[in-house]
DNA sequence: CGCCAGGACGCCC
DNA sequence: GGGCGTCATGGC
C-alpha cells in the first residue's frame, strides 16, 4: 500500500482492494454506495468516525476529507492495509475452487470491524437476508443520531421499544446481548484475546448466538482468521466442492478463504 | 400463494 | 447426541 496526502484527501494505491467486493460482500452492513463520478463511492462509519471513500480505477482510491493521522490510525487498520493479501491468494491458489474464487473477486479484504457492532449485526443476520439486515441496522442507527448505539444505550431498550426495528424474534436477543455486554458479564475484549474454543463458548452464552453467529463475531469483529462461519451458502460450497473436508493448508486463514468463496458462490456462478 | 434468507432455540427421542 | 417445528419479516 502506498499513499500520499493531497489537500484534505488521501490518495491510496493498493492492488488487492476493490471497494464493491469488500464493502458489499456481506461482512459489513453500514456502507452505502453513493452516486459518483468515479468508479464507485461509498460512505459509512467505523463506530462513529465517518468516511467517504472512492475507487478511481483498479487499485486506486481517494479517502475523502480525512487527515493523514486519522488515515494511519484508523482506516489503515480498518481496511487491513498493512496485510499483504497477495500472499493469501498465492497460498489459496493451490486449491482449484479457491483459486477460481480469488480470480473472481481478488479485491476482497477482511475488514477489522468493531466487535460490539459485529455481535449485534450478526445476531440480526440470523435467518435473514442481506438487504433486510441493512434496513434493520439503518433504523437502529437512525434512531441514535446516525451512530451505532453502544451497549449501555441499547441495554435501556426492551423488545417492545425495539418494535420500530421490525427485527422480529431477534429483538429479545439484542436486549440480552446489550444487557450482558453493558454489565460486563460478557467482556468482548477478553473474548477477542482468549483461546478460540473458550471464546466460542463465551459468545454462545448470549441468547441468540449459536455457532454461526459466534464464528462471524470472531472473524469480522475480532479478526480471528481461523474462524469459519458456515451459513447456507458455505454449506453448498462444502457439499459440492469439499466433500472430504476443507483443505488443511488453508486452516489458519480459513475465514479469509471463506470470504472469497462466499462471494464467489453467491454472485459468481449465476 | 409458497419459498427463502450470512440460524438458534426448545423439545423430543 | 441428532432431528424437527417454530420463530418475524419482507423480497421474490
Amino acid at each position: 500500500m502506498d499513499y500520499k496526502v493531497k489537500g484534505r484527501d488521501i490518495i491510496v494505491s493498493e492492488p488487492d482492494l476493490d471497494l464493491d467486493e469488500t464493502l458489499d460482500c456481506g461482512q459489513a452492513f453500514r456502507w452505502k454506495k453513493m452516486p459518483s463520478d468515479y468508479d464507485c463511492t461509498y460512505t459509512g462509519r467505523f463506530v462513529n468516525t465517518p468516511l467517504t471513500v472512492s475507487q478511481t480505477g483498479k487499485g486506486s482510491f481517494i479517502f475523502h476529507d480525512t487527515t493523514e493521522e486519522e488515515f494511519l490510525t484508523r482506516w489503515v487498520d480498518y481496511f487491513d492495509l498493512n496485510t499483504d493479501y497477495s500472499e493469501f491468494k498465492r497460498c489459496f491458489s493451490e486449491d482449484e475452487t479457491l483459486s477460481k474464487a480469488c480470480a473472481y473477486a481478488g479485491g476482497i479484504r477482511l475488514l477489522r470491524q468493531d466487535s460490539w457492532e459485529c455481535l449485534i449485526s450478526f445476531i440480526i443476520s440470523q435467518n435473514n437476508n442481506i438487504p433486510r439486515i441493512k434496513g434493520i441496522i439503518d433504523r437502529l442507527c437512525e434512531n441514535n443520531g446516525g451512530d451505532f448505539p453502544d451497549a449501555e444505550v441499547l441495554s435501556r431498550e426492551t423488545p417492545d421499544t425495539l418494535a420500530y426495528l421490525r427485527s422480529g424474534f431477534r429483538a429479545k436477543y439484542l436486549c440480552d446481548a446489550a444487557s450482558r455486554v453493558s454489565s460486563g458479564e460478557t467482556d468482548l475484549s477478553a473474548i477477542a484475546a482468549a483461546p478460540i474454543e473458550e471464546a466460542r463458548a463465551e459468545l454462545k452464552k448470549i441468547l441468540g448466538v449459536g455457532p454461526k453467529v459466534a464464528e462471524c463475531v470472531l472473524l469480522f469483529g475480532m479478526h480471528r482468521t481461523e474462524a469459519f462461519p458456515i451459513d447456507v451458502w458455505i454449506k453448498r460450497v462444502l457439499a459440492e466442492y469439499y466433500p472430504g473436508g476443507f483443505p488443511e493448508f488453508a486452516a489458519a486463514n480459513a475465514g479469509i478463504a471463506q470470504q472469497y468463496l462466499f462471494h464467489y458462490i453467491r454472485t459468481g456462478l449465476k
